[in-house]
DNA sequence: CTATTCCTTTAACATAAGATAAATAATCAG
DNA sequence: CTGATTATTTATCTTATGTTAAAGGAATAG
């Protein structure tokens, strides 16, 4: 749990006690690649951070496997769209790369807002950061070429491309994986 | 402030208490067609209710308008990539048809926070709902034509196509203009 | 009301990305 | 280690969207 501490305190410093309520909530799951850690079709009710390992959550339209985002070592992912509105979600969090992830219960941490208002403001922080990060995204889908977010992706997230197979890094770009292996034919 | 606080009510209804430090700390603003609210180069330290009237934010690509996102009356509108950052906007806000507004001094609101935990839950909601909203988004983006992007836009929110000037619609849909128009055309 | 400006459509052409198929290359199970 | 599966590249052809230009409509200022 040390690192999902470190972590924390980056958005918003706990108290022992806030940290030993999480702590309480919380199990290590430890998860071989190509396994789904949640499945589709299930409601979100756990956010997860990694402690170790790559994962992705992908989803299917048309019959199309895409990667809606990928997660690295040292940061939480939970299907967003689920877990705030209590839907199930049509999304599966897939591991990548053998993973070592903290699974925190999101209904009982929901429930230590009302007695631990630093975990809600923690909480409150890490998702307006990670909303950002999503309007930010929108951006650079809206009027760049495919090799234009290629070419980002290459210097923002090299690690992406590094670790994950490029099948699943040309749905997340929004093309087909031909024409991503033309990108990088460059030209 | 009625609207507002009906508005929030969907979210997490408000003590009496609550709603008059908001009020303390809110304006009401009626604005022009055309006019920038917001101008870019500013830090966001604002958030908006549209009361009546029709909003949008752009910004600049290349020297290119491009419309990040649209609206309408009963909703919020603010550039959360400032708003919870702390750094400039490189967007605007800009009206689209004579608007009504109240404006909620964000640094104000944020100390309220500390004293009534109800107004952070509050916007934590109200942001986490927004957040899910813009996940949808990408999904939209990832892998639909733009003529599909273009006829669920036409489902999900014709208001935006009766509303507002179609050249903003088109680089909300990520394509240009003249596609746009041989889109509806349609083929 | 009129003239000017701005918005939208239409047309012709260029180009990036999709689809399909097949050939390599890499990974994995036994 | 080997065969079988899976991932990636390459090639060809098709299509959607971008680009530029021009014309027709709508809105706005004076």
């Amino acid at each position: 749990m040390q690192k999902l501490f470190k972590y924390f305190k980056e958005f918003n410093p706990l108290s022992k006690e806030a940290e030993n309520a999480i702590t309480e909530i919380s199990d290590i799951v430890t998860i071989k690649k190509n396994k789904d850690l949640q499945p589709i079709g299930h409601t979100c009710k756990t956010i997860y951070f990694i402690n170790k390992g790559v994962a992705r959550i992908y989803y299917y339209k048309d019959g199309i496997d895409i990667t809606e985002s990928f997660s690295f070592e040292n940061n939480i992912i939970a299907r967003v769209e689920s877990l705030f509105t209590g839907k199930p979600s049509r999304k599966a969090i897939q591991i990548l790369e053998d993973a070592e992830v903290v699974a925190i219960n999101a209904n009982q941490l929901f429930k230590l807002y009302d007695t631990f208002p630093e975990i809600e403001r923690l909480f409150r922080k890490i998702f307006e950061a990670a909303y950002v990060e999503t309007v930010n995204r929108i951006e650079g889908m809206q009027f760049h070429s495919a090799e234009e977010r290629y070419n980002a992706l290459l210097n923002e997230a090299p690690n992406v491309l590094m670790k994950v197979p490029l099948k699943y890094v040309a749905s997340y770009l929004g093309i087909t994986q031909v024409s991503l292996s033309r990108i990088r034919g460059h030209r």
